[in-house]
RNA sequence: GCCCGGGUGGCGGAAUGGCAGACGCUGAGGACUUAAAAUCCUCCGGGGAUUUUUCCUCAUGUGGGUUCGACUCCCACCCCGGGCACCA
């Protein structure tokens, strides 16, 4: 029994964690343990990892995360829950076809040889996946179904196809979504690479059809999903109510009207300027014939090209001209300047604002920098009265009452809001609107390795949609691949050559291919039905599974990954697929491993391999390390030392029941009955399943791995404190002890607890047993420490039985010499009694 | 600027109103060993008193507050990390 271990550290102990992890490996894939199918008898449990891109190396930042999943699959499981747990790759993406670039390679090859390393590692880390239900994003099989709800979408106006300014990576030669310009204008691949402004057509899913419905809807995953991400959700969505109000321009009977936005209609009789953004169309209709024209065009020239460079918005300096033309206030018929100012976005509400100085900030900075008057028309409730010429800030609360509002005055703002959005309708100037920041999600990507867009360009029939029958249009293996030039597939005339599905006339096929968050958008509905090849899945086995119960993965895919896959969601279920609102009840973002202080990556070489941790310690250490060292939400620094302290607990553990094992293995299972129990018997079962008790809430309600292995370890600790456990405890109690031990790390180090487990006698596997239920007779205690306080400081501590009165704890207490020390003699004012814990003695005086 | 986190020994962290520092790492000392490794045992926040046992005192970013009692709750501030950022 006793082997040498084959890891590198040194150990000796007949644990050898290679051995032990492969035994198990295979037994578990032989017996088709992590194997599950839709059984309405039985409860479900969905718990998923999210896939990964497979690229670089597995590292232990990667294991936490599916560490963390394995655990919670494993404890449902044991509790009976017929557990969904599945795994896959998000194959299709740049890096496959940058690297296929560089090391002239296919990107299938490059992407397929990741998968091959990626399933490896995961499969020698003894996650419990169902491996039947593998998929692979970039696989015919899946993508067409990528394309067919492209399909379903474009039928009902969901997809559309138009002319945009849109975000260029000259990098990644494609167009980004906004989501992913980061850091006020750089590419999220490549955050040393400045996004430019091209206009090109290109495809647009409808995500703004359903804001209403991912605001909303945030509701019913509050309780489940951490609050900050749908904070981010929210702020993201940008919800605004106001009002668009049309404002006539005087004396240009051809420019007409334009229209602004505002949120505080309340205030547009303190309007003393009209700013119109940059790239407003009207600009230059205004300037046309204005006595300005001459001086202005060079600025508005020069503003927008700023624009376009995305300069540092925040830190901007506000900058600004005068048009030269007027406009009349609908409210009151005041004449106002029309300006042009670079911080007003055209991308949001109309374009075009009103400016209230008194009481917006912007508007307070532009007009004191350009002499605009300011004009209060908002009192504030209590406090000073403003004067305009002195304010240094705007007043822009809600509680105040209007002035110099003609009829509106005296109003309260909110009031003011209802009635003259009110009133600006009856009079057909305008109307109170809703306005969102969330835009349509731009899917079309000028690369060659995603899903192709099924449709194709007929000069007759003009957009046509490939029909279903002929799904998928698969991807031609045969691209040329030089990273320059736009899209690789545009290039290829076998490819774009097409047949009109309508009239079966020569047709161009699209080129564009679709962003990857398309797939990652739904990919946890086809692990419940991963080979169907007559619909994306079946409803039913869906309706078994759905929702996720628990959804794992990193705070940065808080908004895209999850926004989108809500989005999705919903359009399935508009689609009569499915039947839930959202597909996710709970989210957990664990925290990053971090190695000095940063994020592990390749880039900045501070990986720790996840198959050199398995080689060298085992994949067990490897597990529990990453749920020792922090709680799984906090990011966590990797330490080579601290390691050390897991893998020694293991052989700690080992040893033990080594040392057991004989005595032991013969034993009939039979709960250690506590009357006959010995004193040493009555604190080892005392103290087994105290742990017990708060392990399984650790497991249960908190997460707290960290401390229930802390527990675990104390445990572990106390039984060596009492060896040799020949005197005075029973090998049935020996046996109970140490079973109970190793259930309690089966979720964690799933080898190891198995193979303990035969240790202890068992021929069965582990895996058939269910999580134990801690005694609550032989966790109490019958004896008990009583803190005792004289004026909230601790004097002294008594012992008493379990339950013990007020009145003996007192007694007891002030027989203590300490207590008396500095309680005696004086008067007792107030008693503190708190059953089994503590006493606190307030007394008068100094 | 706004919105979230977070700040506890040499280090990772524990304690969600009741003995601050569980558990682990590092370090020191000891046992075993020819020796080393491994293992096992003891100690390990600061200051002070005491020969010892032990006792007192300060201490959870800073300053206030609530409370018999605060790492924990409230107010203000400082620092670190993250997100959003002229959103009208």
């Amino acid at each position: 029994m006793a082997e040498q271990n084959t890891t590198g550290t040194g150990a000796t102990s007949g644990y050898d964690p290679q051995k032990v992890e492969a035994k198990w490996q295979k037994r578990w894939a032989e017996a088709r343990v992590f194997e599950s199918e839709s059984d309405p008898a039985k409860p479900k449990y969905y718990v998923l990892e999210m896939l990964p891109y497979p690229s670089g190396t597995l590292h232990m930042g990667h294991m936490r995360n599916y560490t963390i999943g394995d655990v919670v699959a494993r404890v449902k499981r044991m509790r009976g829950f017929n557990v969904l747990h599945p795994m896959g790759w998000d194959a299709f993406g740049l890096p496959a076809e940058n690297a296929a670039i560089k090391n002239k390679t296919h990107p299938r090859t490059w992407t397929n040889n990741n998968i091959a390393e990626f399933r490896r590692v995961l499969r020698r880390f003894g996650f419990s996946y169902d491996w039947r239900r593998e998929i692979s994003t970039c696989e015919p099989e899946y993508y067409r179904w990528n394309q067919w709800f492209f399909l379903c979408m474009l039928e009902r106006g969901l997809a559309y196809r138009k002319k945009s300014l849109v975000n260029w990576c000259p990098k990644c030669c494609t167009v980004l979504a906004n989501e992913q310009v980061v850091n006020g204008g750089f590419c999220w691949r490549h955050e040393d690479t400045r996004v430019e402004s091209r206009e090109i057509e290109q495809w647009f899913l409808k995500t703004t059809a359903y804001s209403d419905q991912l605001l909303d809807d945030l509701k019913q995953l509050e309780g489940g999903w951490p609050e900050r991400v749908i904070l981010m959700q929210k702020n993201w969505i940008g919800k605004s109510q106001g009002a668009k109000v049309k404002v006539e321009v005087a004396d240009a009977p051809s420019v007409g009207s334009l229209e602004i936005f505002t949120t505080r209609i309340d205030t547009i009789y303190g309007a003393t300027a009209m700013i119109l953004a940059p790239a407003h169309p009207l600009v230059p209709k205004l300037l046309e014939g204005s006595p300005v024209r001459a001086e202005a065009e060079p600025k508005l020239a020069k503003m927008r090209q700023t624009s376009i460079k995305t300069e540092d918005l925040a830190t901007m300096e506000k900058e600004g001209f005068f048009t030269g033309r007027y406009a009349l206030n609908p409210f009151s018929g005041e004449k106002v300047p029309i300006w042009v100012g670079n911080f007003v976005l055209m991308e949001y509400g109309t374009g075009a604002i009103m400016a209230v100085p008194a009481h917006d900030g912007r508007d307070l900075e532009f007009c004191r920098k350009y002499k605009l008057p300011v004009r209060v028309v908002i009192q504030p409730l209590e406090g000073e009265e403003l004067v305009p010429e002195k304010m240094e800030k705007p007043f822009d609360e809600h509680n105040g009452k209007l002035v110099n509002s003609g009829p509106f005055n005296g109003l309260s703002p909110d009031e003011a809001i209802a009635k003259m959005t009110e009133f600006a309708e009856q009079k057909g100037f305008g109307r109170g609107e809703t306005i969102f920041r969330l835009k349509d999600w731009g899917i079309s990507r000028q690369r060659y390795w995603g899903t192709p867009i099924p449709v194709v360009y007929c000069s007759k029939d003009g957009i046509v949609p490939v029909p279903d029958s002929q799904l998928p249009v698969v991807l031609p293996e045969n691209a040329k691949l030089t990273g320059e030039g736009g899209s690789p597939l545009a290039a290829m005339p076998e490819f774009v050559s097409a047949k009109c599905p309508k009239c079966g006339g020569a047709a161009r096929r699209e080129t564009d291919t679709m962003d990857t968050f398309v797939d990652s958008s739904w990919y946890f509905y086809r692990y419940c039905d991963p080979h169907n090849d007559k619909a994306p899945y079946d409803s039913a086995k869906v309706a078994y599974w759905f929702p996720i119960d628990q959804y794992i993965g990193g705070i940065t895919h808080a908004i895209l990954h999850l926004l989108y896959s809500r989005f999705w969601c919903k359009v399935m279920r508009d689609l009569g697929l499915i039947k839930h609102n959202e597909p996710a009840a709970r989210l957990f973002t664990q925290g990053m491993v971090q190695k000095g202080g940063v994020a592990m990556s390749k880039s900045r070489g501070n990986v720790v391999g996840a198959e050199e941790m398995a080689q060298k310690y085992g994949a067990d250490t490897g597990r529990l390390y990453t749920l020792f060292a922090a709680p799984p939400e906090k990011d966590l620094e990797w330490s080579e030392e601290s390691i050390e302290g897991s893998w020694r607990f293991l052989n700690r553990v080992y040893r033990l029941i080594e040392r057991h094992s004989n005595a032991v293995r013969g034993v009939k299972d039979g709960k250690a009955d506590a009357a006959a129990a010995s004193v040493k018997e009555k604190m080892l079962l005392r103290k087994v399943h105290q742990t017990l008790r708060r392990v399984t809430s650790d497991f249960e309600t908190r997460w707290h791995f960290n401390s229930a292995i802390a527990l675990i370890m104390e445990l572990t600790n106390d039984i060596y404190s009492q060896e040799p456990l020949e005197q005075g405890v029973r090998p049935e109690v020996r046996k109970e002890m140490l079973e109970l031990l190793t259930l309690m790390l089966a979720p964690m180090t799933p080898h190891l607890a198995e193979e303990l487990w035969e240790m202890l006698g068992h021929s069965e596997g582990l895996w058939k047993t269910g999580w134990p239920a801690f005694n609550q007779e032989l966790a109490r205690e019958d004896e008990v420490e009583i803190v005792v306080q004289v004026s909230g400081r601790v004097r002294g501590r008594v012992k008493v039985s379990a339950g013990a009165g007020e009145e003996e704890v007192l007694k007891l207490a002030l027989a203590d010499a300490g207590v008396a020390h500095h309680a005696d003699g004086k008067r007792i004012v107030k008693k503190i009694f708190v059953p089994d814990k503590l006493l606190n003695l307030v007394v008068a005086g100094s």
